[in-house]
RNA sequence: AAUGCAGGUUUUCUUAUCGCCCCGAUAAUAUCGGGGAGGAAAGUCCGGGCAACAUAGAGCACCGUACUUCCUAACAGGAAGGUCCCGGUAUAUAUCGGGAACAGAUAGUGCCACAGAAAAUAUACCGUCCCACCACAGGCGGGAUAAGGGUGAAAAGGUGGGGUAAGAGCCCACCGCUUCAAUGGUGACAUUGGAGGCAUGGUAAACCUUACGGGUUGAAAGACCAAAUAGGUUCUGUCUUCUGCUUUUGCGGAAUCGGGUUGCUCGCUCGAUCAAUUUGAGUCAGAAUGGGUAGGUCGAUCGAUCCUGUUAGUGAUAACAGGGCUAGAUAAAUGAUAAGACCCCGAUUUAUCGGGGACAGAACCCGGCUUAUAAACCUGCAUUUUUA
RNA sequence: GGCCGACUAGCUCAACUGAAUAGAGCACUUGACUACGGAUCAGGAGGUUAUAGGUUUGAAUCCUAUGUCGGUCA
């Protein structure tokens, strides 16, 4: 381990996704809800093992948009507008991180500012009801 | 020039800011440099490579393919040709364009509703004709015949003539069919000539026959690394219910199991506490070993490869020469925002404004097929109009 | 990524190896019965058999392609 990472900047690192099978399984079993609507929001803290990474999960389900260009569209644009944002997350220190799993609510396809808004909604959303 | 049909080619571009994935260098989550979706990446309909397992040979079964020759690693793909069908042009034929699951119904079995005399070994209902009788409209009996007969998808070679009591390939001509021979062609087949009097309805995307091909399973294949824990195998050692006394034999107590004591419980009582004898079985401890889950690495991107040219071939394609390296992720990168150029549509003040730029996103890799596609361009054919 | 299967009336299902009006129950609707309703009785409507081609005289059925839905394999 060498030195650590910039977390003010906007890069995504990839020991911020999402990928254990158990932790999603965690999340979607364990973690609270909350909707910001087209988007709905899974969210849980868990225990860190070196660095506070937040984790981000994207999901778009299948059933509402069958081509996988409309999905990976979508999935996407949630991914930049969390990325421009995480910043503030990571501003306040203090607390155990977050595992997020954002899901695609919504049967039309929306602008990317319309998802922004929503996403800097949640983000100050769980900064107000974080623990410890 | 427009429209339609068929086929082919291309799949918008530039800049800035912030980012993502891979590779290389410095050197370590940093900086620099390079690369980053398609013609269908799709459907998974075929064929192969590759991998594991299986495998003496032959036959049967099952699945697939089906005009011929060639191409190919292979194919249900492609090229060239043949036959048949459809459309156009001149018109007994030729030519142009398009299409065809295009082997066999004379190997066998099955099916062909309704209608119709009859639906497949032809039949004899209405008919036609001859003879005899009743007795003269006609009826009945015996015989000949298959020309004609509502039907039907399909009717037993067709047309014309001769012939006959009436008729019939009964006979003849032409056409068709079957078969034989010759010639041309690698072949499908074509042309010419002879013979047969016609024997052969349709259906094989019904069973089937013939010929050819197919081992099975798919990258979730498969190979390797490997923490903690549990268990398997092997080796070594220890013990054979626990405990007290005793040198040992042995004795006492407790526990467990089994039998008896009236069915049950307690109690009492009896027996056993590994089998056996050069060993085996089990408990515990240690060591070794192989299998293997989370996870990781490989498989995995240099290949039937791409581009250009020459040669051979009608062509698919092949050979040779030169040059290039061109995504490689794994809850899965290839993006977001802003501005401009190009093209299309609408409004119209003719220069602006507004809207739009299809179908669609790699997952081991190739060769095809099929399907989805905005716009532009090219080629062939047909129709219409204009000009000469 | 691979491999299977099913689409028939508003719903649940038939129609077997092709045969001409695609049938049944529930639901809907009209009438009768009843003071009214239910139940019952008598009738009626409702289908491009998922879509598009092909084979056949004839297709829900056979073949091919497309679409939708479902199952299964670590």
């Amino acid at each position: 381990m060498g030195t650590s990472p910039d977390l003010q900047s906007c890069r995504f690192y990839r020991q911020e996704r999402l990928k254990h099978k158990k932790s999603i399984q965690r999340l979607f079993s364990e973690g609270k809800t909350k909707k910001f609507f087209p988007l709905a929001l899974y969210f849980l803290q868990y225990e860190p093992e070196e660095i506070p990474f937040h984790k981000l999960l994207v999901s778009v389900p299948k059933k509402h948009f069958k081509k996988s260009v409309v999905r990976n569209k979508i999935k996407r644009r949630i991914r930049e507008a969390y990325r421009k944002h995480k910043h503030i997350m990571y501003n306040k220190t203090g607390g155990l991180p977050f595992l997020l799993g954002y899901v695609y609510i919504s049967k039309n396809v929306h602008s990317y500012k319309s998802i922004e808004e929503q996403v800097i909604n949640s983000i100050q959303y769980l900064l107000n009801n974080k623990t410890n």
